[in-house]
DNA sequence: GTTAAAACCTACTACGCCGGTAGGGATTTG
DNA sequence: CAAATCCCTACCGGCGTAGTAGGTTTTAAC
């Protein structure tokens, strides 16, 4: 499950790229529009601000803003940032590597070898869409309805076969 | 983080697997050789064989067996069958779908659009492999060394580009 | 038929993380 | 100065994870 973190920042980020040229924008206003607990965001956004993702501004007018283009933002960062990383096993995180204690042989871990590939596809995702080709998706969606499902933030790699139909 | 209950299991499997001809193989038999705590693992066996994975024998020379063939056997309903769902959003799991509380509008939802396709690579990966495949590769690792830890589970789809480094 | 090995079952628990909440302090605008 | 806003620290309840404890039942071997 993404934590609920990092939707939240998420959401809120992409309200920031679309309300990039209204100046900075209140905690409250984003909350609101959003359906998010205004005191959790507040926390959540200067996590985003210490990342330097967004910039801020004090007292009245101010609020939050985004410090780069969205396209310069990769969604995998805005998770990492807020959630830590993402690997489902510890010993396939770069940034916190540490060794499974029951893991007798790494190279020839069953487990191992099956997340990895686990893994690289998620990160091939997240940290292969940036916020603006995010922004351009759900603009796709809201517009296009039907043909925005079916479109992809990076065109499908290989022969495009939607045709599996897993449960979960 | 794949649960402890998930990646013990996958490794019971994998040994089972190895020892399909050994007839029925005690719990204690695999926490020893898999260093699993033994009455967690007995738990677990337990689940596999409610989960028509496993046939269990009582008594002495009693124990544990694959009841169906390693290749019909796929990981994602070992995890599935253990650990719940994995949907990363209760909006995006169809066995145990609920709608997100904070979700103005799902079909436009950003979150939801990125995990989409998140989820969708992750099921394509967990079941789409087979016990059967999993044993196949971790032979290859331990034999081939270098050339097993390139191979993937299944063939890569379009262009087989291994050169993202990524951190998580 | 006794012993022992194994599966099976029920209950319990310690710990950490997640998703917040509370309350105030600092800064800036009007 | 007043008000709006960001900023900071501390706290907390509930839930899930990863086990442990302690038995009961079945079955094979002697």
């Amino acid at each position: 499950m993404l934590p609920m973190k990092s939707r939240y920042a998420l959401k809120a980020l992409v309200f920031l790229a679309r309300h990039q040229a209204d100046g900075p924008v209140p905690v409250a206003g984003i909350a609101n529009a959003e359906a998010i607990p205004t005191k959790f965001l507040e926390a959540i956004l200067l996590e985003l601000r210490n990342a330097g993702i967004l910039t801020s501004r004090r007292g009245p007018t101010g609020g939050y803003q985004l410090r780069v283009e969205p396209k310069t933002v990769f969604l995998g960062d805005v998770i990492r940032n807020l959630s830590g990383p993402m690997a489902p096993l510890p010993c396939l995180s770069k940034s916190a590597y540490h060794r499974c204690a029951e893991c007798v042989d790494e190279a020839t871990c069953a487990v191992r070898l099956l997340m990895a590939d686990v893994h690289a596809a998620t990160l091939r995702i997240v940290d292969g869409t940036t916020l603006a080709e995010l922004v351009a998706r759900v603009d796709a969606a809201a517009t296009g309805g039907a043909e925005g499902q079916s479109q992809r933030c990076r065109p499908a790699e290989g022969p495009a076969n939607n045709d599996f139909d897993f449960i979960d």
